[in-house]
DNA sequence: TTATTAACAAACCAACTAGTCTGTTTGTAA
DNA sequence: TTACAAACAGACTAGTTGGTTTGTTAATAA
């Protein structure tokens, strides 16, 4: 703790600083120099913890990225009993746990989806596997929604799941077009009632 | 025609080269020397035609992205009766217009939008307006269907049409991501389904 | 025909950028 | 206490990039 050097730390001191930048500005427009800068450290040990920027932007992605988006998006959807309840207030509490700069800034990991997807393999087949995890987590609880008889069963899970993801990240992108958080929460109540197309109609 | 000297067409060439390095590297990723480069042309002639790289992305964007959106979605749309199954029907139509290249590069407008919002005012606000010109245009479609009883009277027509808006541009992000067409297909269907939901019911 | 400007070509430049190299300090195990 | 490796600092570099400058040729109006 009262150490001066901690690597550890240097190394999570580095990919927050990234992380900023990387949201901000792109992978591509994210400049080492400026990391650094933010964080006080220098080339050396930069260069110690990561070979090269892609292996740090790679780092970022897997232990930041996606680590969030597992806190806020898969995990809590399986303590829902009712899927659609639960995407919906999942939506919603967005608004509580991003800060502000994240509306404007839009969803990291859909901002390196589309910036990397065409250029780096790399990038692309993380972040693709990556959804189809996200994606399969919808899709199971709509499939136990099913199960409970809170979802019709003529859903397609596959498509739904899909469909819903593209919404979400839709919404995020406008919003950060717009820089307005009302866009959010519009694209939020047709999401609604988009889901209430998939109940089941006792 | 058979002129050695053609500068509108020069003009069209720039911009054109441009528009395809843009749509696969970004803005920022975009080089000047390789856009050149495909097209056989020198610094000097750009840099006649235009004063800076941003302001030939500019033009890339007005003259070039937002026309083909216009002629794609805006336009087509008020030769339907009924909005729902003009949206579908332009939504499945693109599979036809667009070459497999835009279903890996995504859309060249949600491109830009997401690249550049954060860190180019300039940018955002033309991206920003042009949205809107979109979105009015599904604004108008719909409240046509509603006056003739096609649309539910109690839609929010603002809400339902920048949902629309998300859902598009999302479908076509995660398509990129994952380089497969079924994903824009899939997420078709469920717009399908969604556009269902705001028919009036007889 | 001629003068003038528009439309380029070609060489050049300063600033930037990821990455390297060498050296120094700190922690730690023997 | 003493090696020794890990964890950095700081200076440097080769290559890149947007933009400039100067020169040349084609179109066009007088």
């Amino acid at each position: 703790m009262t150490t001066e050097r901690n690597p550890e730390n240097t190394r999570q001191k580095i990919i927050n600083a990234d992380f900023q930048e990387m949201n901000k500005h792109g992978y591509q427009g994210m400049r080492v120099d400026q990391v650094l800068k933010n964080t006080g450290l220098k080339k050396g040990a930069m260069y110690h913890h990561f070979s090269s920027k892609q292996t740090l932007g790679y780092a970022v992605l897997e232990e930041r990225i996606q680590k969030r988006i597992t806190e806020l998006w898969i995990e809590p959807l399986k303590n829902f009993s009712d899927p659609l309840e639960g995407i919906h207030a999942l939506y919603k509490e967005l608004d509580n746990c991003w800060s502000d700069e994240f509306f404007t800034q839009g969803c990291p990991l859909n901002n390196l989806a589309q910036e990397m997807s065409p250029i780096d393999e790399g990038f692309r087949e993380r972040i693709s596997a990556f959804f189809q995890v996200w994606k399969t987590a919808i899709e199971e609880a709509l499939k136990k929604g099913q199960n409970l008889g809170i979802v019709d069963q003529s859903i397609n899970v596959n498509d739904s799941a899909l469909f819903i993801l593209s919404a979400i990240e839709g919404a995020l992108g406008l919003t950060k077009n717009h820089q307005n958080k009302e866009v959010y929460f519009s694209c939020g109540r047709e999401l609604e009632r988009y889901l209430k197309s998939l109940r089941a109609v006792n």
